[in-house]
RNA sequence: GGUCGGGUGGCCGAGUGGCUAGGCAGAGGUCUGCAAAACCUCGUACAGCGGUUCGAAUCCGCUCUCGACCU
């Protein structure tokens, strides 16, 4: 394939590895703007909890979908990938070179390989299958699902609720199977990808995390979740640092044992950002130290 | 010195003679609109040494060790 003129440079990562200062560098050194495919750090409700640029990181260089929507809105990777394709398209107008920055693997991959054409959740039906899932069991709904599309029911994991409502969600609303809607063609791009994963070694990494959410504590943390508490289920808020601390509010650990708790949850965390990475053989992996000469 | 009660996998913790609790941590992994989410896989440990028994983490003895109390 003959490159293309116009490129998008994806800084991937797990969390804490520093992956926002690289952006920000790459994005300086092409004159460009950042983009973030992070799906925590679009709510602005939550700037300290989801570690989001600081004003003084925003002011040095454009950034998208940073604090653009709120916690009592719906998002979803589809959600994303459509806002994504529209605003890159307004950017290369102007750019050849754009930097996606963030964490979510699932983001960058509707982005730069594209989801098949399946109809969004609607909230009426989500709901319902939740509704039966819990008064009727997971069971309940894999008869459903076996007999509107047995193909998928054959090779999914039949163990993911969730996995197993969005799949029935998708017949009901669209009168045909899920597995119809996968095509398993590669969708076009009219920029070419270059991902530049941050490789941090564990040990290391975990420290990081372990400071910075102690930082993240000193810069006001514990309010920032008090002031959304009231939102506390909804899926924004279905998210590392903020359940630990609703915890902590409710009086169930103390708030020593909460910060414990966050630090060891979003190491966890971390470890299955690495997966999902990892197994993408078009990451070009940088180590921590080689990041650092971007700064 | 004596009496009593404990010693179970990295941690917590069930289990009083046979049918490998469980949880947490850790490791690996899955992934087409909830993805900082959801889910999957992986651990035969019973302080030590003897003994009883077809069979012991479970019973007996001794040793070590922790704790409480007594002198």
């Amino acid at each position: 394939m003959a490159s293309k003129a116009k490129k998008l440079i994806v800084v991937c990562g797990p969390t804490a590895a520093g992956k926002t200062s690289v952006a920000i560098a790459l994005a300086k050194a092409f004159r460009t703007e950042v983009i973030s495919a992070d799906s925590r750090q679009v709510y602005r409700e939550l700037p300290i909890g989801t570690a989001q640029p600081t004003a003084a990181e925003l002011a040095e260089v454009p950034h998208h979908f940073i604090a653009s929507r709120s916690i009592q809105e719906d998002y979803s990777a589809g959600m994303y990938a459509d806002d994504a394709l529209a605003l890159l398209q307004r950017l290369f107008a102007q750019h050849d070179v754009v930097v996606m920055c963030g964490g979510t693997g699932l983001y960058i991959k509707a982005v730069c390989e594209g989801l098949d054409e399946v109809p969004p959740a609607d909230p009426a039906v989500r709901d319902a299958l939740t509704a039966q899932w819990k008064a009727e069991g997971l069971e309940a709904l894999l008869v459903r699902l076996q007999a509107l599309d047995p193909i998928h029911y054959a090779r999914m994991d039949r163990q993911n609720p969730q996995r197993v409502i969005r799949a029935l969600e998708v017949c009901l609303i669209s009168g045909r199977s899920f597995s119809s809607f996968h095509t398993q063609l590669p969708q076009t791009r009219a920029f070419e990808t270059i991902k530049l994963g941050i490789d941090v070694p564990k040990r290391q990494l975990d420290a990081r995390i372990a400071s910075r959410t102690d930082s993240m504590m000193a810069a006001g943390w514990l309010n920032e979740a008090r002031a959304v508490l009231p939102y506390r289920h909804v899926n924004a808020l279905n998210t590392v640092g903020y359940k630990e601390l609703f915890d902590h509010l409710d009086g169930k650990t103390t708030l020593s044992e909460a910060v414990g708790f966050i630090k060891l949850h979003t190491a966890q965390f971390a470890k299955r950002q690495l997966t999902w990475f990892r197994k993408d053989a078009s990451v070009k992996w940088m180590s921590a130290r080689d990041a650092a000469n971007y700064r």
